[in-house]
DNA sequence: TGCCAATCGGAACGATTCGATCCGATTTGA
DNA sequence: TCAAATCGGATCGAATCGTTCCGATTGGCA
C-alpha cells in the first residue's frame, strides 16, 4: 500500500512543472532535475514515461523540452499514477491479463475487489495536480498528524 | 499502487473465517489453508501478523485455533492492510520515521501528502469485512461515494 | 546544405523488498 | 507426566523496483 518512488518524483516533477506559468512555458529535463532535486537520468526516464502516456508535449532538438499537455487542473492523481506504474489495480484478479492466481476457482471475494479499486481509483482522482502544485495546502492546516 | 498478495490472502483467510458461524466459531490454520487454497505456511505466517495486529484471538496446545476477536462488520479493509503490511503511508514521507528522501528541504508538494493518505485510507476504511464475505456484492452497483 | 547541440528511447546492472519454506519453543488436554 | 498440536522466529530464493549508461533521432544555425 505505497506509491512507487518513481510515482513520487513524477508528482515533483509535474508540480514543479505547472507552477512554471502554469505548465505552458516549455522547459528541459535537466532544469528541472536541478531545481526539484531529482537524479537527471531518473528524470529523462520519467519524462518519457509522462509523455507515452499523453501528459507532457515534448519537443525534441534545440531549444526542445516539454510543457504541460492540459491544464493542471484537468490531471487527476490518478492519471499520473497509471502513467508511471500502470493500470492500477489492487490485486492480480482486477486485470484481465494475470490468471496466475492459485485461489482464482472457490475465491470469494474476488467479486469485491472491483468495489475496492474503484474506491480507491476514486479517491486518487479526485486529486488535482493544481491542487499538488498550490503552495498553501488547502486542508493542510487543519490537520497534518497521521494516525499510526 | 498494488497491495501484497499477503494482503491479498489475509482477506480470503478472514472472509472464510466470517463465514464459520460469524467468525465466533473457533477454527485452526490447516483447515482454512485447505478450504481457501492459500498455502499452508503462509496462512501461518499471515494469523500470527493477524493475531498480533488484535483482529484475531488465537488459541494455543490441542484444539485449538483462532477465531475473529471482533464483529465482522467492525472490522474494515484499512485494518487488515495496516496489520499485514504496517501503517498506510503512500510516500516515506508520510510517517516520521523515514527521512532518506533526497529532496525533503525544498519539496514543496510534500505537505500534500497528508491529504492524499488520508483519502485512500478513507476509501479502505470504507469497506467492511462483513461486505468481503457476503455472497453477493450489496454495494457493487451504487456508487462508491468517496470524499477526496 | 552540412554540422553541431540537445533531446528521446531502450537496454543492462545492482539493490531492496517480498514471498515461500523450514525448524524450534510453548501450551493444553488426557 | 506424556504427547499432540499449535504459535513464533529465522532462513533462503525470487521478483520487482530503482538507478545508470549508451545509442538513435531530431531540430536549429552557420
Amino acid at each position: 500500500m505505497r506509491l512507487s518512488s518513481l510515482t513520487d518524483y513524477a508528482v515533483v516533477l509535474l508540480g514543479a512543472a505547472a507552477r512554471h506559468c502554469g505548465g505552458m512555458a516549455r522547459q528541459n529535463a535537466t532544469s528541472l532535475a536541478e531545481e526539484t532535486g531529482v537524479p537527471l537520468p531518473t528524470a529523462q526516464k520519467l519524462v518519457s514515461k509522462l509523455a507515452a502516456a499523453g501528459l507532457i508535449d515534448s519537443a525534441r532538438g534545440t531549444g526542445g523540452g516539454f510543457r504541460l499537455s492540459r491544464p493542471p487542473a484537468s490531471i487527476t492523481l490518478a492519471d499520473i499514477v497509471e502513467a508511471v506504474e500502470g493500470p492500477i489495480a489492487m490485486t492480480s484478479c482486477v486485470d484481465a491479463a494475470n490468471h496466475d492466481c492459485a485461489i482464482e476457482g472457490n475465491c470469494r471475494v474476488k467479486p469485491h475487489w472491483g468495489a475496492v479499486n474503484r474506491a480507491v481509483r476514486g479517491a486518487l482522482a479526485g486529486i488535482t495536480l493544481a491542487q499538488l502544485a498550490a503552495d498553501a495546502p488547502p486542508a493542510a492546516q487543519q490537520q497534518m498528524k497521521v494516525e499510526a
